[in-house]
DNA sequence: CAAATAGTGTCTTTTAGACACTATTCG
DNA sequence: CGAATAGTGTCTAAAAGACACTATTTG
């Protein structure tokens, strides 16, 4: 077999003991996986736009679950989620934060297995990559999913709502310049509840840069159009 | 060697194949490891209170470290935790949090090893275990300890900043009942930056319990006590 | 012009910050 | 009493919330 990464483990380890006279080779390890809840925002059925999180067929098994993969030796865990999203969903382009560990022994069925829970969100068209291999599902049915991926969901809508809080669009959901109202149907859908148009500009417009360009194409008077910073 | 404990790999576990017909097995694993920065309050030199972390004497080697250890099979994250912190430290009754995975394969020179990063805090006495061993650093010089352990730290601050930020004394840093000085005192430490005396007391009073108590012993008026929730 | 949507003036309420005064204890 | 610390009244400034008015477009 030939080695074309180069890898850590190329570098000889030491072997160190520990307390009890042992290397970290005489413990047995676990695997490793991440898995990636990437969110966005859908237009649901009354209307009302809600957050919906990508989910990916379950291969060798009927339904669907979150994307994930086992980590690769010598690979990052952001190496893992974007080498999976960009396998089993055809998603490139994004920036996935660490969520949380999930370690309950008995949580995966085919053996001990660390999931390490990610979390992203964008525009639907960024995650839509391949369209037969994979839907948009509402995030507000946790319980659904496989292997507590609903958990995840639930955890890493948590973490948008921080990001959303502290920033117009930090996670880029919407595209170079946007009015005020999409800018607010996002943070409508975020948070789960309604702003008030005036209150919601006064506090958005001094975080936003103004394009000086309108809008086209709404039915009142056009609006302006605002960029991130 | 005789099995005493009946952990999840007892089960048999199921050999399904991924994408690459691969099972689980057929993937090097990396050892999982978690450190804990365990914060508390210090008095510095200079008189004012500052954020100390409990440290302890690396084994093999010389210098300090964080308290950590290797997972072990079937074990959950927080049972490490909590093992190593007995062992190494002494210290028990706390509930640390997972903070990060830190997860540069170069980060540790005994070969592929991930680190879940946990946090918690209390006071002194609690951390102060095992004397010899170990020690109370200040926890403002990062980049002193190995295995990218300020890193840690720094991170651990800031979590528990932003908790401090939401409770009055969410990590039980103080007695089960304290004055509005020495709640002042620990925000001070944490936030690390000073809060008028009025201003802090009418918006933690809200926060708290009065238990109709004063403390004794102070040189002015006595103060009175207060109570979590 | 009516309907629809965007933008803003302004009033009220709430909150944060600052200062100063009163209260209580010790030596 | 003086020093030290605790508790609070009150004024001001800033922020949030609500309402209503004006502005600009389409059909």
């Amino acid at each position: 077999m030939t080695r074309t990464v180069a890898g850590p483990t190329d570098k000889k380890p030491k072997n160190l003991r520990d307390d009890s006279g042992r290397t970290l080779q005489d413990y047995p390890r676990p695997s490793v996986a991440v898995d990636a809840a990437l969110l966005t925002v859908i237009n649901g059925d009354d209307g009302e736009a809600t957050l919906g999180v990508l989910e990916v067929k379950r291969d060798g098994a009927p339904g669907w679950r979150l994307p994930g993969t086992i980590l690769h030796e010598g690979e990052r865990l952001i190496e893992a989620v974007l080498r999976c999203l960009q396998d089993k969903a055809g998603v490139t382009g994004l920036n996935p934060r660490q969520l949380h560990v999930f370690d309950d022994p008995q949580r995966d069925d085919r053996g001990w297995v660390l999931s390490v829970a990610h979390v992203d969100a964008g525009p639907v068209e960024r995650l839509a990559g391949r369209l037969e291999q994979t839907r948009i599902a509402h995030a507000g049915a946790p319980g659904r999913l496989p292997y507590g991926h609903g958990v995840i969901v639930e955890r890493a809508v948590e973490d948008l709502r921080r990001r959303y809080a502290a920033a117009p669009d930090p996670d880029r959901m919407l595209a170079e310049s946007f009015t005020l109202r999409e800018l607010r149907v996002v943070h409508e859908a975020v948070a789960g509840q309604e702003f008030q148009r005036d209150t919601f500009r006064r506090a958005m417009e001094p975080l936003l840069r103004a394009t000086g360009r309108v809008a086209v194409g709404g039915r009142g008077r056009p609006a302006e159009l605002f960029a991130r910073v």
